[in-house]
DNA sequence: ACGTGTCAACGATATCTCTCGTACGTTTGG
DNA sequence: CCAAACGTACGAGAGATATCGTTGACACGT
C-alpha cells in the first residue's frame, strides 16, 4: 500500500495527541493511551482503538502484536514531526522564510525567558562559527 | 456583527491560499484571485468564488459589494495570522514552549542566511535589553 | 430591444476526520 | 468448566472541508 510512499503523512489534530503520549510514554497498550489521554472527554476505548489503527495503516505507529494487547509506538521522532510541522508551516504561512518565522515567534505573546534567549543566542553563535555541512 | 465575537476562526488550508493573495494584491476580485491562485491545478471558477463567499462569512474576508464584481480584501492581518498559527502550533507540537520552537527552527534543513541570522540577534538585543510588550 | 457573456448565489456531492456500536475471539477467576 | 472481563476488527455515521453544476440577475454592444 505504501511501498513507495517515502514520508508518512502530516499528522492529524487527533493522532498528533496520540503521538504526544507514545512520545512521553514510550510505547504503549491502547488501554494506557486511552487512559493516559481521554480520561476526562468521556471518549470511548473503541475510538482510540480505531485511531491507533488508523494510525498503523498510515505508518504513523508500528505495533507489537504479540501479546493479546498489541503494543504500539510512534514511528516517527517528536523532532522529525516538529521540522515537519515547521516546514509545512513555514511554506504556507511564512512565504518560506525560516528566519521570519522566528522573528515573529521570538516578539509573539508568550514571552522567552532570559534562559531561553541565552540558549537561542548560543545556538546562533554555534551558526555562525562553524558551518555545518 | 463587532459586537462578540471579536475572534475569526483560524483559517483552514484552501483559505490561507487565499488569504495569501490577498495579502499580497491587496484588494482583489474573485476573478482575479482565481487567476492568481488556481490556475494551474484546474479548479474552476465556482469554486474560488465559494471560498470567498465562505471566508467572508466567517468574517475572514471583507468586500465590497458596490460593483457588480464584488471586490474582496483579507479581514485579518498577516502577521496577526502568522501569530495564530504559531501560537497553536507551539502549543500542540512544542509543548508550550516557543524556544524550543526557534531552536528547531533555527537548526533545522533550510537554510538561514547570514544576513537572517544577524536580524535575529538584533532582535534578541533588543528583547534583552528593553522590554516592550 | 435582444442576445451574449460575466457574475453571485445556492445546493449537491465527494472526501476526510473522528466517534461509536456491534461482533467475535481470548483470557481468567470462581 | 463456564461466565465475566478484556481485547481486536470492522463498518456505520456525524460533521467539516473542498469542489463543482446550475440558476437567475445584470451589463453591454449591435
Amino acid at each position: 500500500m505504501r511501498g513507495k510512499n517515502q514520508q508518512t503523512p502530516k499528522p492529524t489534530e487527533a493522532e498528533l495527541g496520540i503521538l504526544n503520549v507514545l512520545w512521553e510514554r514510550g510505547a504503549s497498550t491502547v488501554r494506557d493511551i486511552h487512559e493516559a489521554h481521554y480520561r476526562d472527554d468521556g471518549t470511548g476505548y473503541t475510538t482510540s482503538l480505531k485511531m491507533l489503527q488508523i494510525m498503523h495503516a498510515k505508518g504513523l505507529v508500528e505495533r507489537d502484536d504479540s501479546q493479546r494487547a498489541h503494543v504500539y509506538r510512534a514511528a516517527i521522532s517528536k523532532e522529525n514531526n516538529q521540522k515537519r510541522f515547521l516546514s509545512d508551516m513555514v511554506q504556507r504561512v511564512f512565504d518560506g522564510s525560516p528566519s521570519q518565522l522566528v522573528l515573529q515567534a521570538l516578539g509573539g505573546q508568550p514571552k522567552a525567558s532570559r534562559e531561553e534567549l541565552d540558549e537561542i543566542r548560543a545556538l546562533l553563535d554555534n551558526l555562525e562559527s562553524g558551518k555545518r555541512p
